[in-house]
DNA sequence: AGTTATTCACCTGAACTTCATCCACGATTATAG
DNA sequence: ATAATCGTGGATGAAGTTCAGGTGAATAACTTC
């Protein structure tokens, strides 16, 4: 069993907060300059934006661990709370710390938060920004950037797509909002190294991983939060020592286990989705309808109610947020408009 | 009479469907020279 | 040869439906005196 081989399991886990970063310093320098200091008072908005797995979400959270005792601090992620009304709830019940429940307007939740905020300098960190984007458009932000004492809330927004907030944003929130830019380029093959490693090291006893097994997940890996999981599935398979062999059989395993860790705060129906386009695409791409109809006879077969194709093209959009797929607009003469699906793995 | 429980009409946002319009360009057809 | 138009297969946006969960006022059903 692979009790022998672990010493301890959190460094493992992505919830993990490393104390130090690998290769990341300049930017954590510039999230200190923006976030307030010990006397620091006016606090400025900040845009993170990288590719998955160049450690945007950890780099934050270290920002926010490291922040003086006084300043409260706020992590949400839009996965899970993909619309202004949802954030807005669950901050309340942060703030407040009783759970507040549904059927009350939005400008309830506005106004309740813009009495409790103000006060206190506050970061809030808003991860996978994207998603309510998307979702929900730039309510939300705006009403943040609006707030009274915007002098002492510090907005850290986290995003992934490539495009540029200043165009995804209406301008009159982009201008009030003005957050400083940080781009987080992919690790290299030696920064995955030396995370992994890093983490092994905490995690297991001495002599239990083969150096050759960490250089290979190095090599072919540049996506972290991935490496992790591949790191973690190995340990999990290996018997006495995690070697290279190991490594190679669990990719597939692991990387499944990547994705299902990303579907998680998503629907049965993206699921679904998901496994028809990686079961059928899995060379050179396939189309929106040939994909629904392989929707709709996996729901048959799975005896669910399939949804309507005009909720699918959302779905489908939300897994070109997550990386999952690839999509490029094709427009074939006669043949129509349509959006070529390929699988897309971000490794 | 005073207190509490239940009902009602009406509100909210989320998730979904339905309907309507838009898209861009290769293929087709109409037109001019 | 060139210009105008057609039509595909879905993208996209708006509006409508259903649902869980809220409100507050009116009414019903208890207690207690």
């Amino acid at each position: 069993m692979t009790d022998s081989l672990v010493r301890n399991q959190e460094p493992l886990d992505c919830s993990f907060l490393p104390t130090d970063l690998v290769n990341r310093a300049d930017e954590k320098e510039a999230l200190q300059f923006v976030l307030p200091d010990e006397t620091g008072e006016s606090l400025q908005n900040l845009h993170i934006q990288g590719p998955r797995g160049t450690g945007k979400t950890t780099l934050a959270r270290r920002a926010l661990a490291d922040l003086p005792d006084r300043v409260q601090r706020y992590y949400v992620s839009c996965t899970e709370f993909d619309t202004q009304y949802k954030v807005l709830k669950v901050l309340h019940e942060m703030l407040t710390g009783e759970a507040s429940q549904d059927g009350y307007h939005v400008s309830d939740f506005q106004r309740a938060i813009e009495d409790r905020l103000g006060a206190v300098p506050t970061v809030l960190v808003l991860d996978e920004l994207d998603f309510l984007l998307a979702n929900d458009g730039d309510d939300l932000l705006y009403f943040l950037s609006r707030l009274d004492d915007s002098e002492s809330i510090g907005i850290l927004l986290i995003s992934t797509h490539k495009t540029e907030l200043e165009s995804a944003l209406e301008d009159r929130t982009f201008s009030s909002l003005y957050p400083q830019r940080v781009s987080l380029e992919p690790y290299e093959a030696e920064h995955v190294y030396r995370i992994l490693a890093d983490r092994a090291e905490n995690a297991l006893r001495t002599r239990s991983i083969h150096r050759e097994a960490l250089t290979y997940m190095a090599a072919s890996v540049s996506n972290t939060a991935f490496g992790l999981h591949w790191l973690r599935q190995a340990v999990r398979e290996a018997e006495s020592v995690v070697s290279e062999e190991v490594v190679k059989d669990c990719y597939d395993v692991a990387y499944d286990g990547y994705v299902d860790s990303l579907l998680d705060d998503f629907s049965t129906h993206h699921q679904l989705l998901y496994r028809v386009i990686a079961d059928r695409a899995t060379d050179g791409s396939i189309t929106t309808g040939t994909v629904y109809e392989g929707y709709q006879e996996r729901c048959d077969t799975a005896s669910f109610d399939p949804l309507s194709n005009r909720r699918l093209s959302d779905f489908i959009t939300h897994l070109e947020l997550l990386d999952l797929i690839q999509v490029d607009y094709h427009y074939g003469g006669r043949q129509g408009r349509t959006r070529e699906i390929r699988l897309h793995r971000a490794v």
